[in-house]
DNA sequence: GCCGTTTTCGGCCCGACTGTTTTCAGTCG
């Protein structure tokens, strides 16, 4: 069993107790799922190493639910959850992903009109159902209706940071199969896509029988489509609930190149490259490139290209949005590496809402490799979070003051800086004094309130934050939520113009969920020379280790190492900051 | 059920917003 798989049970044992409306449990299910979700390290491991008592070394997991998980690892359920699922049998994880629906709302709906998931939901509510229970309305069925429609529009996709770990776990799972050679993830998932509808792999296999079958018996198969030798379909339980389908293909390893431009696509993107092949006289298909029936080019994908007298597109590009001409010129752009970054910018801990001390964050960046990593906890109008006011800034500060010393003694090269994730209140003006916010390496805002001001209210009150002498770093610049929540209204050009004129830097932000700026802003920024930061949102250490997507992020979007400014040295970077 | 500059027992994040109310429960962040 997975920490996600874990995790995701415990959440949802914490929001079966919200049902049956038990005090404090919910919120320690759920703390202890935040722990195991940001764990660098597999919980099996864990366990295997020093049993349930090293389990309540996992932040939020004490004696009780450490014995759960035992029984998790063990028999993959317990109890406690079966007794509670028992009571309210329904898809919790699916009727909470609508805004509005929480834990009591599902309770009543099941027992009043036997919803179970989110077809029911819709049914009933289309229905004029919803009206008649207590404290519901019509306005309640208006918005429930619009979270679906808003839930379908995403296509029932998943975001990349949900399913790349899966497949990277599953590709790691058939390499171990005798007889494989090779296996690569292929399709949106190579492409790293914001969102991902199934996932590819592609495998060299002597025995591909073996390969097959061992991929349609894995654990996560709800559901075969397809058996034979060369492929294979399943519909897997994802980590996130509901279904996602993958597809393996066996291929020999004189063709693999081939087959990989194949499955990689885009659509688009290959249909360009296969008209290319036919001017030149030959034909492209995943089993080679040829001229008649001979073969000219199979092997690797390089060797495809190059035969069409092009350069290799990054995977990240294919989308027939100009890396074809440019790959014909032999002019595709340098894109930003996936080792590049030297820091994470937006880093919070337990001094608000993070799960992990300051210097539990510190030593996993220094792990990562990173020279240098900003401490930024949210500030005093997020109430929810315990935000700081200036005095416990002042305080955190003198702390990190502390722990870098005590670096240096140690010969550590990272360097903590010290910041924050102020809030931009309504009129634009920031929550934190600017004598304090002087005294900050690197102040991030971000919009965290009244997300529904119009389009002009809203841009009139970045606008004006941006103007600020402090503020270095506009966090999460549309607030978006991937399918989840819409960004804010917000004219991105004017934000543009204005990161351009006030030298305000526009964060890229990696969170699985955010992904914000979106590719599109991105190309916009680059365009017009302002520069951007790519940087985690963690809350965990486990979370530190989201850059690579905001990285293929700014990959799609064509970024270069020169636009993102946290790939240069610390003392460089500090001097491109207001 | 967790945890300890908070006391190993007794606390546990809390303000804004919404839609339903007639004084507030539920959800969100």
């Amino acid at each position: 069993m997975t920490n996600q798989e874990i995790a995701k049970i415990l959440r949802e044992t914490g929001e079966l107790y919200e049902m049956e409306g038990v005090l404090f449990k919910p919120r320690a299910y759920e703390k202890a799922a935040l722990g195991v979700e940001g764990l660098g390290r597999a919980v099996k491991d864990i366990y295997k190493s020093g049993g349930a008592k090293a389990l309540t070394g996992i932040t939020g997991v004490g004696k009780g639910i450490a014995y759960h998980i035992e029984l998790l690892l063990k028999k993959g359920r317990f109890p406690e959850y079966e007794r509670l699922k028992k009571k309210i049998p329904v898809n919790i994880s699916e009727l909470s992903s609508i805004e509005g629906v929480g834990p009591k709302m599902i309770k009543v709906l099941y027992q009043k009109l036997k919803i179970k998931n989110l077809a029911d939901l819709e049914r009933a509510t289309k229905a004029g159902k919803l009206r008649y229970l207590p404290r519901m309305g019509e306005k309640l069925e208006q918005k429930i209706l619009k979270g679906i429609e808003f839930k379908k529009e995403g296509g029932g996709r998943f975001a990349l940071g949900e399913i790349l770990p899966l497949a990277r776990e599953i590709k790691e799972r058939l390499l171990k199969v005798k007889g494989v050679e090779t296996v690569e993830i292929a399709g949106s998932l190579r492409r790293r896509q914001e969102t991902i509808g199934d996932l590819d792999l592609l495998a060299i296999s002597e025995n591909p029988d073996a390969v097959s079958d061992y991929f349609t018996k894995m654990h996560e198969v709800a559901h075969v489509y397809a058996h034979g030798d060369t492929k294979a379909m399943v519909r897997l339980n994802s980590p996130a609930g509901g279904g996602i389908d993958a597809d393996l293909r066996v291929v020999p390893r004189e063709s693999f190149g081939a087959a990989l431009q194949y499955f990689t696509g885009s659509k688009d993107h290959n249909i360009e490259v296969r008209k290319i092949a036919i001017k030149k006289g030959y034909k492209l298909n995943e089993y080679g490139l040829y001229r008649g029936k001979k073969i000219i080019a199979a092997r690797s994908e390089e060797e495809i290209y190059e035969k069409l007298g092009m350069a290799t597109p990054p995977p990240e590009i294919r989308l027939n949005d100009g890396e074809i001409e440019a790959a014909l010129k032999d002019k595709l752009p340098k894109l930003i590496g996936y080792g590049e970054l030297r820091g994470d910018l937006q880093v919070q801990t337990d001094w608000t809402d993070g799960a992990n001390s300051i210097e539990e964050m510190v030593r996993e960046a220094e792990k990562l490799g990173h020279e240098y990593i900003a401490i930024t906890d949210h500030t005093k109008s997020l109430a929810m979070t315990g935000g700081a006011d200036e005095k416990k800034l002042l305080k955190q500060m003198a702390e990190i003051d502390k722990i870098n010393h005590k670096l240096k003694i140690e010969n550590c090269k990272l360097k903590i800086l010290k910041g924050a994730e102020v809030n931009i209140l309504k009129d634009g003006s920031l929550d934190i004094k600017n004598e304090v916010l002087a005294k900050l390496d690197v102040v991030g805002a971000a919009v965290h309130s009244l997300f529904n001001l119009s389009k002009a209210e809203q841009t009139k009150r970045i606008v004006k934050a941006m103007a600020n002498p402090h503020l270095d770093i506009l966090f999460h610049p549309t607030g978006r939520i991937i399918n989840r929540r819409k960004p804010y209204e917000v004219d991105m050009e004017t934000i543009i113009k204005t990161a351009k004129r006030t030298g305000t830097i526009l964060e890229i932000d990696a969170h699985p969920w955010r992904l914000d700026l979106k590719d599109e802003h991105i190309k916009m920024a680059r365009e017009a020379g302002v520069k951007m930061v790519i940087d985690t949102d963690a809350h965990s250490v486990g979370e530190l280790h989201y850059l690579e997507y905001g990285i293929a992020q700014a990959r799609r979007a064509w970024a270069e190492k020169k636009d993102i400014i946290n790939t240069k040295p610390l003392k460089e970077f500090l001097s491109m900051l207001k």
